[in-house]
RNA sequence: GGACCCGUGGCUCAGUGGUUAGAGCGUUCGGUUCACAUCCGAAAGGUCGGUGGUUCGAAUCCACCCGGGUCCACCA
């Protein structure tokens, strides 16, 4: 054996032989219950980060120590197509060569992100296997493979058929640099500083409102952040409490830069303590207003478009942008004297999650999904304990969330990802069928049929993974063998986004909860606790890791000492700690290999008292690292590993037997306690190192089955 | 506005009712290089954010307070 572990010429060399050996393909046994866990699939449209990192260690970890135990384990990996993900990720490359998306037209459009993408998922895959990753590789899944597709097909014509999806025109989330719809989960809030402006709206035919900060009595004042809205204004809305305008309710105001009256209305969302406690009523352009709309029956004028431009709608502002809109309806207004007063306003204003640029909330006809029937039993299977989820604490969150939940927008208007399964009849294109196929909408619709140029939200098919990738909605070997899964593995961040809709969609598609256990992985962040991010220049690459320092070393870094659901800081000096580790373990084996040959078995001597206490020492570690990793305490198990081999088994059996070894008549005892406390260890630590000691293994037990030379 | 998490040695964090509270990195002193990119031994360093309570016993449970962070949310 070579004086230290040569990871860099080892590792590779081992996880080939492990995956030609087909250890990572489980075998079905009838009556036996199955260890599972279906990877959460990389986006393919870039490299591992240290998070992916995390997640395949910790995964690795469990199913090792089930496959180990003897449990018939799988762990099925795959890739995630990623939609609004990766198209924005390829848009860049495209703006690098001074493209658009438009450019190339969509179906060319998906032909280069198809291959960005499968270029992508080549090294990602090459990746996890450099970190040991052992899956099973014969069932690797792709979330847009025809299978998986027909199934996310399916089950929307399922939820349409029976009324849980349905097309609505509803305020939207409109990003109108990806040109699409969001769901409510992709935006982000972010505080921004507006101005509010205090508009007079005249009073038709009124009377002098009491208290108002109108002298003369002609008019109600709105506040608002978004002047140029009003063209689309529809009512004005006040607190039914609320006294100031109680003799204005029913009368009417004229809209200001229009030739429109509109009513004075009461509505309990209204804050009466918030700008004039009057507001103008927008359906159209905003969320609230959209909801005071539907109760009072306001019609909604859509005065801006989906490229931000006024519409038609907005009589002489037509066509001016947004922007542009603002400047000259508060010039008007000014000229008019209708503007009372502006201040400043800090406010939330939504940005797309992916590329970040503000947000339209917009009226538009999306698909959705009802959420309130789903989240009924969603809620019930995790409060019955039948999902439990670790550290429990997430369940608060997730209760939550289904709690408030609301319709989920499933369309998008981008090329990459499942086109909906919606279908015109091309002759009629008010007829329209949802079909799994495009030869049943034919049938359907009776004739040519044209596709729906939308795309589903990429969760949606996120949704049904634990089951399509078993090859539901066909009753497989694999459905029937390996669902519902073990456990699922995944950062908290993505709580509401993958795990809750897997619950909902699973309990929905297969009458199962899709898992029994939910594993929260925590965030990596750099030394100092630092969210790591490539802006902040903190970014540390696993496979540079992997290059200096090993798998086996990042892996342990990675997990050692830390706790599910934490965050937990990375830094090279720890990953280096662990390379040590790594090689201490070598060494150990190589220190017996070298003094011990043929060891006899501790049954086959005569153990002294001494020899004894250290096989009672050995055995209490290994219960209590069994009992922390069926409670799936990685963090604390690692480190009670790391601490025993190293401190009690290296400093102290070894350094005590050293002697003895060197005396005829206690040779062999020590010798043969020495190599069970080894060989135990070796399985034992095996989860969470397993090239250093499959190294080791095949050196000690099979003979030099793998070179430890370095190939020159 | 609602909810959640955290506050433990210089730093990063484990530990969630029971004997002298742990690890990694860092610091100090000594030894060794005869398995080890070294390694070993020893040491310094914490009134476990504060106050009150429950308990035979609390870092660990409860209440309140202070400090830090996160998520959700339609105050225009």
């Amino acid at each position: 054996m070579d004086k230290t572990f040569d990871f860099k010429n080892l590792e590779p060399k081992l996880y080939d032989l492990w995956e030609k050996s087909g250890g990572f393909t489980p075998k079905m046994v009838v009556g036996q219950k199955p260890y599972t866990i279906i990877m959460p699939p990389p986006n393919a449209n870039a490299s591992l980060h240290i998070g992916h990192a995390l997640f395949v260690t910790v995964e690795d970890i469990m199913v090792r120590y089930h496959r180990m135990k003897g449990e018939p384990t799988l762990w099925l990996p795959g890739a995630d197509h990623a939609g609004i993900a990766t198209q924005v990720s390829f848009e860049k490359e495209l703006t690098k060569r001074g493209l658009t998306r438009f450019d190339l037209g969509r179906e060319e459009f998906v032909k280069q992100t198809c291959a960005f993408t499968m270029k992508n998922r080549a090294t990602m895959e090459d990746q996890l296997r450099r970190l040991g990753a052992s899956c099973d590789w014969t069932r690797k899944k792709f979330t847009l493979d025809p299978d998986v597709s027909e199934a996310v097909f399916t089950t929307f014509k399922k939820m349409y058929d029976e009324g849980l999806i349905y097309r609505g025109e509803r305020i939207i989330n409109w990003c109108p640099r990806c040109a699409t719809s969001l769901s409510d989960l992709e935006v982000e809030h972010k505080e921004t500083e507006g101005t509010l402006t205090y508009i007079k709206y005249p009073l038709v035919g009124g009377r002098r409102p009491r208290g108002s900060s109108d002298p003369e009595g002609k008019f109600i004042v709105v506040a608002t952040t978004r002047p140029e809205t009003m063209l689309g204004d529809t009512a004005v809305a006040v607190n039914p409490a609320d006294k100031r305008y109680v003799k204005l309710v029913g009368k009417k105001v004229a809209l200001p830069l229009t030739d429109r009256e509109i009513p004075v209305i009461v509505d309990e969302a209204v804050d009466m303590r918030f700008g004039t406690g009057a507001v103008k009523v927008t359906p159209a352009h905003d969320p609230t207003d959209f909801e005071i709309g539907q109760r009072h029956k306001l019609p909604s004028i859509v005065v801006i478009g989906q490229d931000l431009k006024m519409t038609e709608a907005a009589g002489k502002y037509t066509g001016l942008k947004v922007k542009a809109a603002r400047e000259q309806v508060l010039a008007d207004l000014q000229t008019a004297g209708l503007i009372e007063k502006t201040a400043a306003h800090s406010h939330n204003v939504g940005h797309c999650q992916r590329c970040d640029t503000a947000v339209e909330p917009m009226l538009s006809k999306q698909w959705f999904v009802k959420m309130a029937p789903l989240a009924g039993p969603a809620k019930a299977a995790v409060k019955s304990g039948q999902i439990k989820f670790i550290p429990e604490h997430f369940e608060k969150l997730y209760f939550n969330w289904m709690e408030n939940i609301r319709d989920w927008n499933i369309s998008r208007q981008l090329w990459w990802g499942h086109q909906v399964p919606v279908y015109y009849a091309k002759d009629y294109p008010d007829k329209m069928a949802v079909a799994a196929t495009k030869g049943e909408a034919e049938k359907a619709l009776g004739g040519e049929v044209a596709q729906d140029p939308d795309t589903l939200d990429t969760w949606f098919s996120s949704g049904l993974w634990p089951f399509t990738t078993l090859g539901w909605p066909k009753v497989t070997d694999d459905f029937k063998y390996f669902y519902p899964t073990t456990m699922m593995e995944t950062g908290w961040d993505i709580i509401f986004f993958w795990v809750a809709r897997m619950i909902m969609l699973g309990l929905y598609c297969t009458g199962q909860a899709p898992f029994e256990l939910v594993y929260m992985n925590g965030l990596v962040r750099d030394k100092e606790g630092n969210k790591i991010s490539k802006s902040k220049g903190n970014v540390i690459d696993p496979m540079v890791m992997v290059d200096k320092y090993g798998a086996d070393a990042l892996r342990m870094g990675l997990v050692a000492g830390t706790a599910a659901g934490n965050d937990t800081a990375m830094s090279e000096d720890k990953v280096r700690a662990y390379r040590n580790f790594a090689n201490k373990i070598w060494n150990a084996a190589r220190f017996i290999n070298l003094e011990v040959s043929a060891p006899k078995d501790i049954g086959a001597v005569e153990l002294t008292s001494e020899d004894k206490a250290w096989l009672k020492e050995f055995d209490a570690v290994s219960a209590e690292v069994t009992k922390l990793m069926d409670k799936y305490q990685l963090g604390q198990a690692a480190e009670k590993l790391y601490d025993y081999f190293w401190h009690t088994f290296c400093d102290k059996c070894i350094e005590v037997a050293k002697p003895r070894l060197q005396d005829m008549a206690q040779k062999d005892i020590a010798a043969a306690v020495l190599n069970y406390i080894l060989k135990n260890c070796l399985i034992m630590l095996h989860p969470f190192v397993p090239f250093v000691t499959e190294a080791v293994w095949k050196n000690l037990y099979e003979g030099d089955l793998i070179s430890t030379k370095r190939s020159s």
